[in-house]
DNA sequence: GAGCAGATGATAATGATTTTCAATACTGCA
DNA sequence: TGCAGTATTGAAAATCATTATCATCTGCTC
């Protein structure tokens, strides 16, 4: 049930850029695109998209990415665990909360954050150009202890 | 100017894990202790090093830098760049400011924004164990325009 | 349909960090 | 203080993620 019109936007952004439409452009965005795999990282891309098409090569993955991330088309996010995981700029700025035992990775957005943000950087004589926050924490076990 | 003091205490962290104090060791927590080098990566404490004591290797002061962070004596800080960068883990936390076009870390803390992300957290069901806020941003220019 | 610039795949290179392993040096104990 | 035994070291090679090289191929324009 991928939505061909997420897919569509990313090789409009692409082609828009100047860049050719190619086989294995397609196979990547339509991966990125893809509702459920949250935020996968170049050899998870690589994996989904050999299975559609196993000639594609992985410097492909990482070039097409790039390619992407400089239209704006994607966000990089670099977590503290040495590889970077991509998902489609979302219109909509947001933080992650990532799950220690799991490794998921959870969206929220919070205004007042924000605002306090620009506050402190404000006082400090500067002006954000853009943050990151991740909270890294643990499932709360209601009750249960070990 | 080096204050002993801090360099004494990352020694006793050390001992107290049960490692040994070595020569290379006594050099690399002397520099980490240092208040002048801001944030340093692993290149810049082993050169630094390497003028203590010529014959300190690269992969020691990998080494020692990640018994540091287990013993929690320092932090390694991944910001967007590549590199991990190190400083002792003050005594009370803090979040980083980074000058995009000086490269400077600038270092704040704000209750309100702990609060609230431990306010986030728990509306979803998690507990922080830690968090990492970077701003990027630039220096306000008053009037000042380019 | 031809031609060419841009894109691809295979492979090698890079940069940061980690591992291997034989040699060395802390530490506790005699 | 000397010494054994183990943690630590340095040198070199291995990993890991990512990027560059380069000959070949293929969208795309005419």
């Amino acid at each position: 049930m991928t939505t061909s019109t997420d897919s569509d936007h990313l090789l409009d952004l692409l082609k828009a850029s100047g860049a050719r439409i190619t086989k294995p452009r397609r196979v990547i965005v339509r991966i990125l695109a893809e509702k459920g795999g949250q935020h996968p990282d170049a050899m998870d891309i690589f994996r989904r998209a050999v299975r559609e098409d196993s000639r594609i090569s992985l410097p492909t993955v990482y070039r097409t990415l790039k390619v992407l991330e400089e239209q704006g088309a994607i966000q990089r996010h670099a977590f503290s665990d040495g590889r970077s995981r991509y998902e489609p700029a979302a219109g909509e700025h947001h933080d992650h909360l990532i799950d220690m035992d799991t490794g998921d990775v959870i969206e929220f957005h919070s205004e007042k954050i924000e605002q306090l943000q620009e506050e402190i950087a404000r006082e400090l004589g500067y002006e954000i150009v853009h943050h990151r926050l991740e909270l890294y924490g643990r499932k709360r076990k209601a009750g249960k202890r070990r």
